[in-house]
DNA sequence: GATAAAATTGAGTGATCACTCAATAGCGCA
DNA sequence: TGCGCTATTGAGTGATCACTCAATTTTATC
């Protein structure tokens, strides 16, 4: 071992996740990559094997970084269900920065799939499953601290919660009404808080 | 004017329409197309002048046909509020065909965009603009038969409504289990019965 | 500074992309 | 049957695709 890694693989994978979340797997050419991530074609080869595993790192990266902002979310609520309301709200917030990637990486690269290739289809239905099952851990600890009427179906519950993301992350895309898209927020807020037992 | 046109316009236009459905904008090449149409490349440039083009008509005859479709769930229903329901529930049956259909072909579309393509992204929002007018109708109109309360915010239902059609063919391409599919289903069904004055 | 190992380069690979056009085939009408 | 018109053909266009590899540059160790 003689040199360092002049490059930054995490900045790198990064700047890929960027790309293809904006574009697509399929829209996303080596030319575009090599202008992100500062590469030329053999380095990214030599560090990434294929644009098909680059795209494999970039939807890892995806995912645990948006878990793990949701988990920063909830971990700064002062209740699990208001957590869940403020993720929400937050959402629906008019100044969420670049227009072309608002949409959830995940379900777009899920629509984006081919029946061909099943394994990355299986790959993103699994993010989804892990990401809805942090979704109802929420709910069960809202639940453990008698946020949540103890008889509720936390599953079920953090599969709506999560295609109350998914609807408004495509709204946002969309390009609604700023206004419009808080509304909708808010009211997916206030159902969430309606959970609450008094 | 000496020949007919020994080729079928509309069944080229629904066989486009399946393949870019199936494997989205991009994926799909001409190959493809030629196979699938029955054409050779120049046959489909004189009667389509573009791939893009074709995409176009593709998402235009997706529309429609969606839009009939709706239509004639609802005048097959016996109140509105029933036949808005029913179409939930009839998202969430199991035997819904093809798996790599499932999505809704806008939705899809709307996802795959690049930032680049500014007139297809507003073609797009324009067909879910008037899908959930047509739910706004149907929403109206119970509001006329007394079905549901007359203050009711009828283009505030119709976007949920729609949201929940996404949300539902979204669940339906993940393939989840398909008595959860029916369950998810069932429950928006019910809040929409819900909303019926007693 | 010399050497060896590793990282980086970028022109070049064949394949495939969307697309074209001169040639051909099929039709109505004589 | 032959003529004029048009629909259809499919090999071929340059561009771009994902990807490779011999050559070069950079660094660690001596």
């Amino acid at each position: 071992m003689t040199r360092a890694q002049p490059y930054n693989r995490d900045a790198a994978i990064d700047a890929a996740m960027t790309l293809f979340w904006q574009k697509g797997y399929h829209a996303t050419s080596l030319k575009d990559l090599e202008g992100a991530l500062s590469m030329k074609p053999g380095s990214i080869y030599a560090a990434f094997s294929s644009k098909e595993n680059l795209f494999n790192l970039s939807l890892e990266r995806y995912f645990t970084s948006n878990r793990d902002e949701f988990r920063k979310f909830m971990a700064a609520a002062n209740t699990p269900l208001t957590g869940l309301a403020n993720f929400l709200r937050k959402i629906g917030a008019p100044n969420h920065d670049d227009p072309t990637r608002r949409a959830c990486m995940l379900v777009k690269s899920l629509l984006n799939t081919t029946s061909e290739d099943g394994a990355i289809t299986r790959q993103i239905s699994d993010y989804l499953s892990m990401m809805e099952a942090e979704m109802a851990a929420v709910f069960e600890q809202a639940k453990h601290i008698g946020e949540l009427c103890a008889d509720a179906d936390t599953a079920t519950l953090a599969r709506r919660f999560q295609s109350d993301v998914t609807a408004l992350k495509i709204e946002a895309q969309r390009q609604v009404d700023p206004a419009i898209l808080a509304a909708s927020a808010e009211q997916r807020a206030r159902q969430i808080i309606a959970l609450r037992q008094s």
